[in-house]
DNA sequence: GATAGTTGATATTTATAAATATCATGTTTT
DNA sequence: AAAACATGATATTTATAAATATCAACTATC
């Protein structure tokens, strides 16, 4: 939550070289719905530093636990997200993000409900809970 | 639950047949957790309808979904057993099945708690969530 | 007691997810 | 206005999960 954390001063260039990646896996993760960078009003994309320790926990999860793209993408759609943010009954039945078991909330568009007024790069359903080896501690605290 | 489904009629190789996969295939499911024939005093394993209709799905969701099979172990994790069988808060803070996230509760020895009264293999944890597509239905009952 | 089918284990093959390279076009910086 | 870096898209490469083949030892069936 801090100022530097949050603070999105990263290029695409840079963000890969500190993390050791190619471009076009940092344009995938987002493509996937993984990560959200912010993006500049002509498009480009600027990482702070909470991205990047993102991105590393990604990495860590393809690639040592084994658990595929398409598997992180099923186990962060079971963040309790209309527990988190309150969702009133109405608004639920009528939500993809709660309907749905394939990918994160943050990834539809959420018209028409509470998600509407804040945009998910700044959501705490986003933000909060970014590692998929997390989510069964989420669940625990709600059931 | 009717007697039919859960008769443990097929061999291994008739198994591998109607299902068009290989022996060695049905072993490694079985090795992962994501199967548990049943077997006889010889140690040789017997399936039953439900054990294809079981493995069915795991195929489907191996091959139509692109979760790994490790994504799919860390997915039927989250079935709240603790709250299926009723476990005592005693239970819970000593039990893997409650405290990890990576493999379902039936792959654990159960020692010292409810879940050594009756095998895993006719719990209904194990029997009534055999699709990881169905997991965030099953959440949602208890939040 | 001979044939067929099982066991677990290891080695190999196959299929494909993940990552990268390359492209023409557009934006930022000096 | 030239150089450096961005964009999305497609094609290709690489890494490895998933599936299979093969093995010697053991069990079942006729």
């Amino acid at each position: 939550m801090n100022r530097d954390n949050n603070n999105p001063v990263y290029t695409i260039s840079a963000a890969a070289e500190i993390l050791g990646v190619s471009i076009p896996t940092l344009r995938m993760y987002e493509k996937e719905g993984l990560i959200i960078p912010f993006k500049k009003e002509s498009n480009q994309r600027r990482y702070c530093q909470a991205d990047l320790d993102r991105i590393k926990c990604i990495r860590e999860t393809i690639n040592g636990t084994k658990i595929s793209i398409e598997g992180i993408k099923h186990l962060l759609s079971l963040i309790p997200c209309w527990k988190i943010k309150n969702c009133s009954n109405d608004e639920r039945v009528v939500c993809e993000a709660f309907i749905s078991h394939d990918k994160p909330c943050w990834t539809y568009s959420h018209k028409n409900n509470l998600c509407s007024e804040i945009p998910c790069i700044s959501c705490e359903v986003y933000t909060k809970i970014s590692d998929c080896k997390k989510v069964k501690e989420t669940l625990k605290s709600y059931l």
